[in-house]
RNA sequence: CGGGGUGUAGUUCAGUUGGCUAGAACGCACGGUUUGGGACCGUGAGGUCGUCGGUUCAAGUCCGACCACCCCGACCA
């Protein structure tokens, strides 16, 4: 390609966004913003979503995965059948102008491939199988963000295999995951890419595996315990505390304080001069089976709902309501303590309240907190202490003691074990050997080009630009030629042996542009092999070639460039499989 | 959905206490000089000042509503 006949060049000046990766991309002509959250990509960007999408396709297959193409645009119909109709958030949910008919874009396909399953999957002959598409998705985010990390219009893989059993499921489980880590090694992402242990959703009780690349593009937390070699995703991580306050002490006694329209923990510690890890945070919540439960943490603390959906058993947790708190505590809200509740309530305590003396606890009674408040005296010692405060920064691992790593990342793969939960939905059954009717095993695995364009531009860049990896680069090569006397010509039968040969190459063929000009624009663009040609190069009897990431070039004679180029290219995408 | 910010040329922005024909830089076009790290001279084109309404002799500027984008938070297969 011809940098003058490129459509979308470089942008001199485009206002400096919070997000590196949205700048260098708007700055070096390869997306273009419609609204927040959808996205042109421009020729320069598309041919990195389609290499991406080819790297993707070509481990898909390698799993016998069998591309095909679901429709995008939904009827209700299936939607209702899970109840997700009226629960997902996130759907693009319209009416037909004409037919009144229910309609939605579809952000996943679960609610589309099961049925369709069902019209072909009959026998046990007719399993496994694995289907896949890479197409346009919809979600109506709330807040789109962070460029291409976040948007209501994004491409994504995503795959369903159906299993005639559990057991098959989870192999073919594990082959995936395995698939999936290969794509993460091509794009070179795979040194900043940790395998995360997350919730399962909506989809199933089993941890689903997130493929999460450390960034600052990124809006999850994840929780690295170097010496387990596992990582969780906050929402599931389980943690300790480093360290426990008030311990040891003598027991005082206890005290009712009148502490009147005091918010929050902060602002109670500083009230009642006490640490703010002596003060206790207890929640209400009301479960699916409408009885109420309370829950403590330390004050310095928050709950994680997941976690305390696992340790109570409970599928269904919400923060119940004024007037329930009010019944059950006899107080306005913001007095709960786990003191004197009716018998009835169950009461969960979080280690972090283990062996601390002296501690806060709200009295139930308006206006009052109790302090000086201790286990086994004031209140009954709990028979376990379990572990559902959120974690956080500092805490630590509890397999092994040791602190986390706490890193910011972004979600660019995520596989579920869906297991029985769509085949229900949508009788999905087959006839086994013995002539018996059995449930279809699912999984579902999903990965998202743009986010993984989003990692690199964030991670694999300097400041003057955007250094692709091999894989995925637009082009192999970036020629520049420095006008003087008959360069052009030369640049041009180089550039003609190069497409030849096959080397996709882009071409600075500008006469306007000076050579400043021309260097910096390369650096942005990032294309990791640059050639150029330029009456210095030619007194030097060749052209000059620089890697992106190298700073001096080395001369390589005209008749040899093209067999230099192409070990160079086979050589970087080596050094990308090997590590 | 809550909080904050911004909206003026293709782009990034300036525009004083409300005052005459709305500015700069970059980009673009033309002519010329340049070519190893964002060159230079000259000429020129380019505007519904986000939209609607209000106040005023007079609104880019003040007031109101709406819209859009950016940031923070809540939310998130």
């Amino acid at each position: 390609m011809k940098y003058t006949q490129l459509f979308g060049k470089t942008q001199k000046e485009s206002r400096e966004l919070e997000t590196k990766n949205m700048t260098l991309l708007s700055k070096g002509g390869f997306i273009n913003q419609h609204m927040a959250g959808v996205y042109t990509y421009l020729p320069l960007g598309y041919r990195v979503v389609a290499k991406i999408e080819d790297i993707i396709r070509d481990e898909m297959n390698k799993v016998n995965g069998q591309e095909l193409r679901l429709p995008s645009l939904h009827s209700a119909r299936n939607w209702k059948q899970t109840g997700r109709w009226d629960t997902h958030d996130t759907l693009f949910r319209f009416k037909s102008y004409y037919s009144k008919l229910d309609l939605a874009f579809c952000p996943t396909h679960e609610e589309l491939v099961t049925p369709l399953a069902k019209e072909y999957t009959f026998s046990y002959k007719d399993l496994p199988f694995s289907l896949y598409q890479i197409q346009t998705k919809f979600r109506d985010e709330k807040r789109p963000t962070l460029g291409l990390s976040r948007l209501r219009e994004f491409r994504m893989k995503d795959m369903y295999s159906f299993h005639a059993s559990r057991e098959d499921l989870y192999d073919y489980y594990e082959e995936v995951k395995q698939a999936y880590w290969n794509i993460f090694k091509r794009v070179g992402l795979d040194d900043i890419t940790y395998i995360t242990l997350a919730s399962g959703g909506d989809f199933t009780d089993e941890y689903s595996h997130e493929f999460q690349t450390a960034g600052r593009n990124g809006q999850d937390l994840i929780f690295h315990c170097k010496s387990c070699n596992i990582t969780y995703n906050r929402e599931v991580a389980p943690s300790k505390i480093p360290s426990q306050c008030c311990t040891g002490e003598k027991e005082k006694p206890m005290k009712a304080v009148l502490g009147k329209g005091i918010k929050g923990v902060e602002e109670l510690a500083k009230f009642l001069k006490i640490e703010v890890e002596r003060t206790t945070k207890t929640l209400l919540y009301e479960t699916e089976k409408e009885n109420v439960i309370a829950v403590a943490v330390r004050g310095d603390y928050n709950v994680n709902e997941e976690k305390l959906k696992k340790v109570t058993g409970y599928k269904e947790l919400k923060l119940a309501s004024k007037e329930r708190v009010k019944k059950v505590t006899g107080a306005e809200i913001g007095y709960a303590g786990i003191v004197d509740l009716p018998e009835d309530i169950e009461v969960y305590v979080d280690d972090s309240l283990k062996s601390r003396k002296n501690f806060e606890c709200g009295a139930n009674k308006t206006d009052y907190h109790n302090i000086n408040v201790n286990f086994g005296r004031d209140l009954p010692k709990p028979k376990k202490y379990l572990d559902f405060k959120l974690s956080r920064e500092g805490d630590i691992c509890p397999k092994c003691g040791q602190k986390y790593e706490v890193i910011r990342a972004l979600e660019n793969g995520n596989i579920f074990p869906l297991e029985k939960k769509f085949s229900k939905f949508f009788n999905l059954y087959y006839t086994d050997k013995e002539g018996t009717e059995q449930i279809v095993y699912m999984g579902c695995y999903g990965i998202g080009p743009d986010r993984i364009i989003s990692s690199i531009v964030e991670n694999k860049s300097d400041d003057k630009g955007i250094i692709w990896p091999i894989t995925i680069t637009p082009y192999y090569v970036h020629l520049i030629s420095l006008e003087d006397g008959d360069i052009k010509s030369k640049a041009n039968d180089l550039y003609d042996s190069l497409l030849k040969e096959g080397i996709e190459i882009l071409w600075d063929d500008r006469d306007d542009a000076s050579a400043g000009e021309k260097f910096n624009d390369a650096d942005l663009i990032g294309i990791p092999i640059r050639i150029i040609i330029s009456k210095r190069s030619l007194s030097r009897d060749g052209v000059e070639m620089k890697l992106r990431t190298e700073k001096e070039g080395e001369i390589i004679e005209l008749d040899k460039v093209v067999d230099v180029i192409k070990q160079k290219i086979e050589l970087l995408k080596k050094e990308l499989e090997k590590k």
